[in-house]
RNA sequence: GCUCCCUUCGUCUAGUCAGGCCCAGGACGCCAGGUUUUCAUCCUGGUAACAGGGGUUCGAAUCCCCUAGGGAGUACCA
């Protein structure tokens, strides 16, 4: 591989891009800077019909939130622009008539109603219809057709479209990265329309085309497209031209039962398929995304990349640079992948407690300004370091430490009658005085504090603390107590253990 | 239906190309115990798999064959 190594992420732009279309662009972009090589963007969008408003700029801004950028694309330029094949339009028509003129491809003038209508016979006698060696001698095309009729219809401007002539008793034979050696006899397959009556090429034809004209090295996509590559390998041949190399990624399945994840998967499961929100401008449909539900770009990248490959250590944690030094396609598993969505969670957790208290305090900053706090980032990253390891998220972070924030407003039941006791209000009260006359009010002193005025009243720890937690949180949870009462401040201690005390009488 | 692809714990996977180091290792989840003033974290332990059947071999998760199951494709969509 020691060529240049050029790859290419072609989406279409007909709705948001799925996980496992994250996951192509990833390993695409791992392969390219692996080997020092180029990553291109290539939008496909040959379907006129099924254009969607905002697709576009949807992939492009999922892929740069992952922290996937390209080199050639639309956006940046490249030596081979335009990188969008709508405004490759007048390129592939010469394409198309070379293949004609070799003989590799054919004019059809079957309309889709008569297809369809043939497709319909055969599925009523249980059988599939297919456009091939045999089918072709008895349909309207350049090959049961005169020169001159074929002329004279496409002077007078009747629909038609080109379809490639499949070769007849030959074997295709093809060679995958991941897949090894795959072999397909030529007659299993049927003559593909290259170029459609509206003028554009199909997805077959401008994707060899361009792969081509681009110079791409390797072509890695889903599996998805393994039953097209026989044809992909023929058109290449048919063109004369060296083909690129091929690696079919596994399909990512959806976790209960089988089948490949799909787009309606997410929310009936409760889990982001996109990395992004997506609305949809046509149905007003929104699906939920995993920048919005609170996923770090990089953990939703660690956890993706693990999805079908893995370095054959033991290492689980890759940031970026990390993941290029170790990708290979030869590591890439063969079988489906389900997507967990309980161990991705788990990514999030391990990203966020490695990450900085400041930095994690400027996202719960967000949160409680939102709420109507405004707290000193000093502060805010105390408290972060006290309960971080206690969430998966940033947005799990208030439930874990309001009461740094406010007193509680109410107190849980089942603590009260566990731990609130006939003595209790009397050794609050106590304990409040004695925290009252102290000068040092952090961990440490409070800490101390404490343990001498239990020894010294013989009280046991757990009842009191307890009691205390109970005052002070509203709840059985929370770090050290010590710590909340450093953090909130004396004052607003001996506040809460009063108003509880008053509170609980009732 | 036809073509192609795939098959190790519930899930992600190591091990398969170069058969013995694997009565199968790690991670997530789950369960139990420990630490702890609470909850959580954390620590320790446990649970659980080579799809089935034939062969080849002294020896097979690993090689060969068959069966079963799953998936993808089968458009003038990509």
């Amino acid at each position: 591989m020691s060529q240049n190594i050029r790859v290419r992420f072609a989406p279409s732009p007909t709705g948001p891009l799925h996980i496992g279309g994250v996951r192509t662009a990833l390993y695409n972009y791992l392969f390219a800077r692996k080997h020092g090589g180029s990553m291109i963007l290539r939008i496909e969008d040959t379907d006129q019909g099924r254009f969607v408003p905002g697709a576009e700029a949807y992939i492009i801004e999922s892929l740069a939130w992952c922290g996937i950028h390209f080199d050639e694309s639309d956006a940046v330029g490249g030596p081979h622009a335009p990188y969008r094949q709508s405004d490759r339009k007048a390129l592939y028509r010469q394409y198309s008539d070379q293949l004609i003129a070799s003989g590799n491809a054919y004019y059809a003038f079957d309309t889709p109603e008569e297809l369809e209508k043939l497709r319909k016979t055969a599925e009523d006698n249980k059988q599939t219809f297919t456009y091939n060696a045999e089918s072709r001698k008895h349909l309207h095309n350049s090959l049961t057709m005169s020169k001159d009729e074929v002329d004279s219809l496409i002077a007078a401007e009747v629909p038609y479209v080109v379809r490639f002539l499949i070769p007849e008793n030959s074997e295709v034979v093809m060679d995958d990265i991941i897949r090894g050696k795959v072999v397909v006899k030529s007659e299993t397959l049927d003559d593909k329309v290259l170029y459609k009556s509206d003028g554009m090429p199909t997805y077959h034809l401008a994707n060899i085309v361009d792969d081509h004209l681009m110079e791409i090295s390797h072509v890695i996509r889903g599996e998805e497209w393994l039953p097209s590559l026989p044809l992909h390998k023929l058109l290449y041949q048919a063109f004369g031209w060296e083909a690129p190399q091929f690696a079919h990624l596994p399909l990512l399945l959806k976790p209960d039962g089988n089948g490949k994840l799909s787009k309606r998967d997410g929310d009936r499961l409760g889990f982001p398929v996109f990395p992004l929100q997506w609305n949809d401008p046509k149905s007003g449909e929104v699906s939920s995304g995993y920048r919005e539900s609170g996923y770090f770009p990089d953990a939703f990248v660690n956890m993706l990349a693990l999805l079908g490959w893995n370095p054959g250590t033991e290492q689980e944690l890759f940031n970026m640079d990390e993941l290029i030094a170790a990708f290979s396609l030869e590591r890439v598993g063969k079988a489906g992948s389900k997507f967990d969505p309980e161990k991705t969670k788990w990514f999030n957790h391990q990203y966020l407690i490695r990450k900085s208290n400041e930095e994690i305090a400027g996202h719960f900053g967000k949160i409680l300004s939102k709420k109507g706090f405004n707290i000193d980032l000093e502060k805010i990253t105390r408290v972060v370091s006290l309960v971080k390891e206690r969430v998966n998220f940033v947005n799990e972070l208030w439930a874990e430490s309001y009461f740094f924030f406010e007193a509680p407003q109410t107190y849980d039941d089942q603590v009260i009658k566990k731990r609130w006791k006939d003595d209790s209000p009397a050794q609050m009260q106590s304990l409040a005085i004695m925290l009252a006359s102290l000068e040092t009010f952090d961990t440490t002193a409070i800490d101390e504090a404490i343990k001498s005025w239990l020894e010294t009243n013989g009280y046991g720890m757990g009842a009191v603390m307890n009691a205390m937690r109970l005052l002070l949180v509203g709840a059985s949870k929370g770090p050290h107590l010590a710590d909340i009462m450093a953090v909130i401040g004396k004052e607003e201690s001996i506040r809460r253990i009063a108003a509880g005390i008053e509170k609980l009488k009732i």
